[in-house]
DNA sequence: AGCACGCCGACT
DNA sequence: GTCGGCGTGCTC
């Protein structure tokens, strides 16, 4: 009775395949094998074993490869991130399996070498050059010790051929060196401290047992673990709908009323799907404090913890965030630098890091979105730290949120999943809300510290001179905090110098030639750049269209227009401009950033790129030059973005000694996200939004795209739009909500008739519905189908 | 992912 | 008349 084993190839291959296991070899689920696949070897995870009767012609498993074999919990990882995200298995695979590269196999092990205290058989000036660079009996690296001794590599290379130098393979230095939880630090805060308490698991040690008094009710959050809350339980089953197979025939989803259809908006798992058993303490919680209320220190009491009870801790965050301070800030606390993960890394040390993990040594690894699919052999907690960050999408592949993943991943190992933002999402605070994460406050912000001031300032009333971008109130505050000495921040979120550019002679404007934008005026580098595309041309002295000379006019501000006014302004202050474009590239401007934390400058004038990351102590001021910018875009989430930024970039004032304070120019002083902004009602804001969303029919997060359909006649592009509609069954996940409310126009001279759909998962809603539509009904003679995804329609 | 088959444009 | 573009399909 041959054994069958079912290989899951990481392929775009939706099932696994059925080879024969030859005699002699014992496999179990997880082997990663070899297996041939049409004329070539590849390798593949065996998914699941069984018996076969009869004989078979199936083809046999080539070998086992010698490598960890994936956990289960990552196989069900796996499993679930392809029904989710609607992708082929083999594809969520390929996330997880990496096999060795070769690369890295050839990269050759580092030798060292030191004085054997055998004379050399033959001496001469180079082989006494470098005896006497290599003097004691120290270790050297090859290359180094020829460079110091002047001679190249041979004469080394023969000195230890003569036996005068002996090699030595060096150990290489640790990939994980063991953090220490008990590392000495500066004691925490009793806010701190309480909110380090709540994210211990339930059923685990307390933090220290003194202070392990019962909860706060507020602090508690909804609902537990989740499972327990009284609060609306989804409905839904999840995990999702399995994908569609060929013929089953599927109700159509109910057009008319969607409230209460959105409940699987984010990754759930039944309670049986849930590592049963080890489950103890697992579950979701949102880590929420305002900038400056030291959730960081916070967390890391959840990792010592971690560490302490021998698991494993696993700290995402977004590539940009991964910076040496984080490290170095995790140094001071644990003693060492933690293993970091990114796309950075290759060769062998990301091999060595890799097993590491599998082996259960790398205790605690911090890294990229990619980082969440190492083989952890007993992960303890993950921590999403900004959880809000755009940048856990991943949007070409397989189509996943790394947050949401993250949740999944930690039900499947059964282990505490932190959630940590200054400003988190909409999507995440929805879960808290309804129970299903717990929600822990910092409310403070470190040290007793106080929240800045928030003032607007309306541009209506109190604006500036014609041509200028500072308002009087502003330039007063500036001169204020300049007396008193200290930092003030601009902020536009506007690189460059002008949006955008014309000719006042024939009313010319520059636009991009491969996109629709505008060029932005470059002033520093005297170019005109789309910032769409990266095309870039010399900024003309006559107008390329009349020929006009000298008649350019730039029009609205980027960052240095400001830069240049408050030079005028101030024209004996230091001034800087950081923007992502910064001359000298990263490193510099990593520098650049440095010294301004120090003081070295009096005014910043920045992009978003100072909303994040660095902190800069000497700062007090911080004026919001557009407030407005970004509210008008088509981006379903521009409210909340921007509300977001610019709660993260005011939240810079005031680490110094005194509070800071910050003024918020616009034109619109009463729009929500302003109003919000003043008050520092966040969670107000947010529950309008989910409101608004309601009340137009929207989930409160989620993608929109719309299936068109065009034809030269009305009647024949309405009646395929609603068979579409009818006859069809949505892909699972996507809801097709009906006819868009506007659902005919007629556009060059055809009518398009719009059918609205709607996912709440982040997946390749485009990628998806072509898909579909393949399968759907066919158009006939004169008739089009597409689909039209508004790239930033995730609400 | 590879590698095949397959149907429409510019060329020895 | 072919060479070749890369669009679907298949690999146990």
């Amino acid at each position: 009775m041959p054994d069958v084993a079912e290989i899951l190839i990481p392929l775009a291959l939706d099932t696994a395949y059925s080879y024969v296991v030859p005699e002699g070899l014992r496999l179990a689920e997880g082997d990663v094998v070899q297996v041939p696949l049409g004329p070539r070897e590849t390798v593949g995870v065996v998914w699941g074993l069984s018996h076969s009767p009869g004989g078979s012609n199936l083809r046999p498993v080539t070998g086992r490869v010698d490598v960890a074999p994936l956990s289960e919990p990552l196989r069900r990882l796996v499993d679930w991130i392809a029904r989710y995200t609607l992708a082929p298995k083999g594809s969520a695979l390929a996330l997880v399996l990496r096999l060795p590269d070769e690369a890295a196999a050839r990269e050759t092990a580092r030798v060292a070498v030191r004085v054997s205290g055998k004379p050399p058989a033959r001496r001469t000036a180079a082989r006494d050059k470098v005896l006497a660079a290599a003097g004691d009996g120290a270790l050297h690296g090859k290359s180094a010790l020829a460079k110091r001794a002047g001679v190249s590599l041979g004469v080394v290379d023969g000195l230890i051929d003569d036996g005068a130098l002996e090699a030595v393979a060096v150990e290489p230095e640790p990939v994980a060196p063991p953090p220490d939880p008990d590392h000495p630090r500066v004691p925490l805060s009793e806010a701190q401290e309480a909110a380090a308490a709540l994210l211990m698991p339930t059923a685990a040690i307390p933090l220290d047992p003194s202070s392990a008094g019962p909860l706060p009710l507020a602090e508690r959050g909804r609902g537990g673990g989740g499972s327990e809350s009284s609060a609306p339980v989804p409905s839904e089953p999840s995990p999702p709908p399995a994908p569609p197979r060929k013929g089953e025939e599927r109700p159509i989803a109910d057009r008319r009323d969607h409230s209460g259809q959105f409940s699987s908006l984010t990754p759930t798992l039944s309670r049986t799907e849930a590592g049963a058993g080890r489950g103890a303490g697992a579950g979701a919680v949102l880590l929420e404090g305002v900038t400056g209320s030291g959730k960081t220190e916070v967390y890391f009491e959840a990792v010592a913890h971690c560490v302490r009870a021998g698991r494993q801790a696993l700290i995402l965050m977004p590539e940009i965030a991964l910076t040496a301070q984080f490290l170095d800030r995790f140094a001071a606390r644990f003693g060492v630098r933690p293993a970091a993960w990114h796309s950075g890394i290759g060769g062998k040390r990301r091999e060595r890091l890799r097993a590491a993990v599998a082996a259960g040594e790398a205790l605690v690894v911090v890294g990229a979105r990619s980082a969440l699919f190492l083989p952890f052999r007993n992960l303890g907690l993950i921590v999403v730290d900004e959880e809000h960050e755009a940048a856990y999408k991943q949007e070409d592949g397989v189509h996943y949120h790394a947050r949401d993943m993250a949740v999944v991943r930690g039900r499947l190992e059964g282990c505490p999943v932190v959630l940590a933002s200054a400003t988190p999402s909409i999507e995440t605070r929805v879960n808290a809300e309804r129970g299903r994460y717990r929600h822990v406050r910092l409310p403070e912000r470190f040290g007793g510290r106080r929240l800045p001031d928030i003032t607007a300032i309306d541009m209506r009333l109190d604006g500036p001179e014609r041509g200028r971008f500072l308002s009087p109130p502003l330039i007063n505050a500036i001169k204020a905090n300049l007396a008193a000495g200290e930092q003030a921040l601009l902020f536009l979120n506007r690189r460059g110098y002008a949006p955008l550019t014309l000719c006042r002679a024939c009313g010319h404007r520059y636009r991009c030639r491969n996109c629709s934008t505008w060029l932005v005026e470059h002033r520093f580098r005297k170019a005109l750049v789309c910032h769409q595309c990266g095309y870039a041309e010399p900024r003309p002295q006559a107008c390329t269209e009349c020929g006009t000379f000298d008649n350019l006019t730039p029009c609205g501000p980027g960052v240095e227009r400001i830069a240049e006014e408050v030079s005028e302004l101030f024209p004996d202050r230091r001034v800087i401009v950081l923007s992502s474009d910064f001359p000298g590239g990263a490193e510099r401007l990593r520098m650049e950033l440095e010294a301004v934390a120090a003081g070295e400058c009096d005014i910043v004038v920045g992009t978003q790129l100072v909303a994040k990351g660095h902190n800069f102590p000497h700062l007090t001021l911080v004026g919001v030059l557009d407030a407005d910018i970004g509210l008008t875009s088509g981006d379903p989430r521009a409210a909340e973005r921007t509300f977001q930024l610019l709660q993260q970039v005011t939240g810079r004032a005031g680490r110094g000694e005194r509070p800071g304070r910050a003024l918020v120019q616009t034109y619109q002083p009463t729009h929500p996200v302003i109003a919000a902004l003043l008050s520092g009602d966040a969670e107000r804001f947010y529950a309008e939004e989910v409101m608004a969303r309601e009340a137009a029919g929207l989930p409160p997060f989620g993608r929109l795209a719309a299936l068109v359909v065009s034809a030269a006649e009305r009647e024949a592009a309405e009646a395929h739009g609603q068979a579409l509609a009818r006859a069809a069954e949505p892909p699972p996940g996507v809801m097709v909500l009906g006819p868009a409310e506007a659902p005919l126009a007629l556009v060059r001279g055809r009518y398009r008739f719009r059918l609205l759909v709607k996912t709440e998962r982040n997946i390749d809603l485009q990628g998806y519905l072509r898909h579909w539509l393949a399968r759907a009904p066919k158009p006939r003679g004169n008739l089009r189908v597409a689909v039209d995804v508004d790239p930033q329609s995730f609400l």
